[in-house]
DNA sequence: CGGGCAGTTGAAGCTCCTCAACTTAAGTGG
DNA sequence: CCACTTAAGTTGAGGAGCTTCAACTGCCCG
């Protein structure tokens, strides 16, 4: 079946065949239609999923009525991994569009782990990339402008979901300007004009919930324009630069990846 | 020994006696002096490590100069997990007193981890918890302003590490107003300008590199005041609550759970 | 005792938010 | 099919919050 393929990379990856499968059999497969919920925030989390195919996103509410998107869920990436632990979940998770799920019940996932050392490394493995993100998000927040934080968030959406049509490289769900807002933190206002500007630019193109990437390269250039050159800058590491190495692979290879159906 | 007691609530909680025993004597032990580092970004991860005692904060710096303060370790905390995957540190560590702490070379924890089951569950604990951490980092960064990141920040410091003086609750480690400026995203003029009207209203009270809180329930009051009621809140779930609560729990129970030592 | 680091404070300026009015596109029902 | 409704997006003006620049104070260590 197509959907071990997409768990090969994710919670599968490293089982032989015969586990796989019968850690296949103890899913329950779900179609969940766009924009519906998954679950939400604040239940007791009762199962472990993982996204087959569509889009799903992470969201936050905050008491003062701020949105935040936390992530943009991606087929093979195991979701609400709370589960695990008998917690709740902390967001909802929303369906941006239909998707196809599969849900392991919290015990049956637990006694899975417990069972298969390669898939508690495969969720260790997956919390790991989670924590960078979120660690580069907030290093984000704190040191730049939202005109870089806007182009870094349009790249990574193209690295991950960017398909090439004619116009460019679209983003193959909707996206509308207060999505990309609750995803760098500022507001759908600040998001409007920076890609009014960048369409004068040939930069991007615009529409309703729909983003179109006319010149990534020129996006990413948003990126490189802000540190000309280093000021002082002791040789200790330093970050910042994996996300232009993210866009080159972007540019690359990742266009065109996942088929997802378009959808409200 | 009194390691173990550290490490119960940690990476050996639910092993029985011998095998936390021999998992103990797999550790490298470590003393590292107040300021000295642990490891840094960028290196090939080779050891897992769990802090003691003292204090780490693991820290991350910008090709523009900035530095972020992605984390501060308490004793019986899992750090340098990459190590399981044979990643890269994504931090510096750098020790802030002087520590005690235990570390495993990566294949030792990776063999470890395969055959505990409940070692591995601790590794996705810590995760996981770690990732709820960032994730309410990174909410805050989006929606709160200065003083309310500033407040949250300083009441967590007392949540974990605040120990009960004759001039109120204290933070037993040196805390520069650059160090909460990188911790909380904004410049150390700010955090300046902060504490000062903090302690004309008798909050706080300010030293170098010191912080102690006169009064935690005044200072939590930032908080309070922020939201005089929901506007339009639709009654979906919502968070921004759980800081309070740990406010609660600090005011309450937690002041000087830890004996760290002073240095530097 | 002098040098340097940590911190304070003022003033100016920029980025971003808020408020508000308006435009455009996508349904919805007669 | 077209008026009506609603949601999504644009754009301007004003102002708050934070950063930057700069000058200065106080503390600590050699």
């Amino acid at each position: 079946m197509i959907v071990s393929d997409v768990l090969a990379t994710g919670l599968l990856q490293g089982l032989d065949k015969e586990t796989a499968e019968s850690v296949l059999l103890l899913a329950e497969r779900r179609m969940v239609a766009a924009g519906d919920i998954v679950f939400t925030a604040g239940e007791p989390a009762c199962a472990v999923h993982v996204l087959v195919s569509g889009v799903v996103h992470l969201v936050q509410c905050t008491p003062n009525g701020s949105r935040i998107i936390v992530k943009y869920v991606r087929p093979g990436e195991v979701f609400g991994s709370p589960a695990l632990l008998g917690r709740f979940y902390p967001t909802d998770a929303i369906t941006v569009t239909d998707c196809l799920e599969l849900q392991w019940p919290s015990e049956v996932m637990r006694w899975l782990v417990d069972r298969n050392p390669a898939m508690a490394l495969n969720v260790i493995r997956n919390l790991e990339a989670r924590l960078r993100e979120m660690e580069s998000r907030v290093r984000d927040l704190s040191t730049e402008p939202v005109e870089q934080r806007l182009a870094r968030a349009i790249l990574q959406l193209v690295d991950t979901y960017g398909q090439l049509t004619e116009e460019g490289v679209e983003i193959p769900f909707p996206v509308s300007r207060q999505d990309l807002a609750d995803l760098i933190g500022c507001t759908l206002h600040v998001v409007s004009r920076t890609l009014s500007t960048w369409e004068t630019q040939r930069r991007v193109k615009r529409y309703r919930r729909r983003l179109v990437i006319a010149d990534v390269e020129a996006v990413a250039g948003v990126l490189y324009g802000s540190q000309p050159q280093v000021r002082e800058a002791p040789s200790l590491p330093v970050h910042g630069v994996e996300a232009i190495a993210t866009f080159h692979s972007a540019a690359k290879i990742s266009i065109g990846r996942h088929d997802v159906n378009n959808a409200t």
